[in-house]
DNA sequence: GGATGAAGGCTGACGTGTCAACAACGCGCT
DNA sequence: AGCGCGTTGTTGACACGTCAGCCTTCATCC
């Protein structure tokens, strides 16, 4: 029980005050646009990237799960919203009558493909153009190291 | 009006795609662990933390949004919800009718004591004590680049 | 076949974040 | 004083995320 554990020197304080103002600034910043150029929100954008990249525009709601790792509450919830818009739909299994398919409408097929090439560029100014090669590959490692110490604890399904 | 512009190469994708997953999976395990340590959300701690740290234990509400970077509904909504849970309290601004002047309570006090530490063991965890000290730079050199970038373009306020 | 438990998915409640509209105040001007 | 305008803070509506609870269906075992 000691209340005086060891508190962060200025380097690392420089850094763990940079990734959370990097996650704010950044994330806002790409959501915005994204919402202003397309009407898309992160998570629409998210859905629609994996249906679209999918053979036949559908997949389960289980695999789609798996794909963007969300709970299930979560996917219920957003892919009602996008139904009610009219990017995508939901019909039952065949194989499973537990299941549910989610599958990418005409409009959801649209929308994705005009709001792609935006939010890529968006990402490229905002964020890839601006790092080195190194810088690249340093970013990658940490959040794979990361990533892997978060991932052995609260692992959940 | 090209519409194939370029795309993320092979170590471009793994750092951006690392990047989204850095984000979602440290963040998500940091709240989850202050929310059951603590019983504070991620916006609980860091009003708790800039009042606490602030002489007098209060802050004018512009002032306080300044240090957190947020809009005025967020705050005023944040607040009004604190408030109701006994962690601080809303009095008027002397010098300016128009003012709030927002004041940790004792509780307030005590939940961010016994709450920064097991945070701050959390934030080493899976995360700063993962880091050599060549990766806490390059990450600090990330961010301070991005940020400058997205600020000369979104600023509000 | 019937009971039991796990898996898949949905819903409601609540906290959170954003946006637009609003009210109240300060400040400068005439 | 009165007017105009920017600043400050609040509110309501809505989208988003998490949690707990629920129902249906599947798989297993007796």
């Amino acid at each position: 029980m000691n209340d005086s554990p060891r508190w962060l020197d200025e380097k690392e304080s420089r850094a763990w005050r940079g990734y959370q103002a990097l996650r704010r600034d950044l994330d806002s910043t790409l959501e915005r646009r994204l919402s202003r150029d397309s009407g898309l929100s992160a998570a629409d954008y998210q859905l629609l990237v994996v249906l679209s990249e999918t053979e036949g525009q559908r997949l389960r709601a289980r695999e789609l799960r798996n794909e963007v790792r969300w709970d299930r509450s979560r996917l219920a919830h957003q892919v009602r919203r996008m139904e009610q818009r009219g990017l995508l739909l939901r019909t039952e299994c065949e194989t499973d009558a537990r299941g549910t398919m989610v599958e990418l409408t005409p409009e959801g097929r649209r929308a994705i493909e005009d709001a792609a090439p935006l939010h890529l560029v968006a990402v490229r100014n905002y964020f890839i153009d601006l790092l080195t090669p190194e810088e690249l590959d340093v970013l990658a490692a940490i959040a794979e190291r990361v990533r892997a110490k978060v991932g052995d604890e609260g692992c959940d399904e």
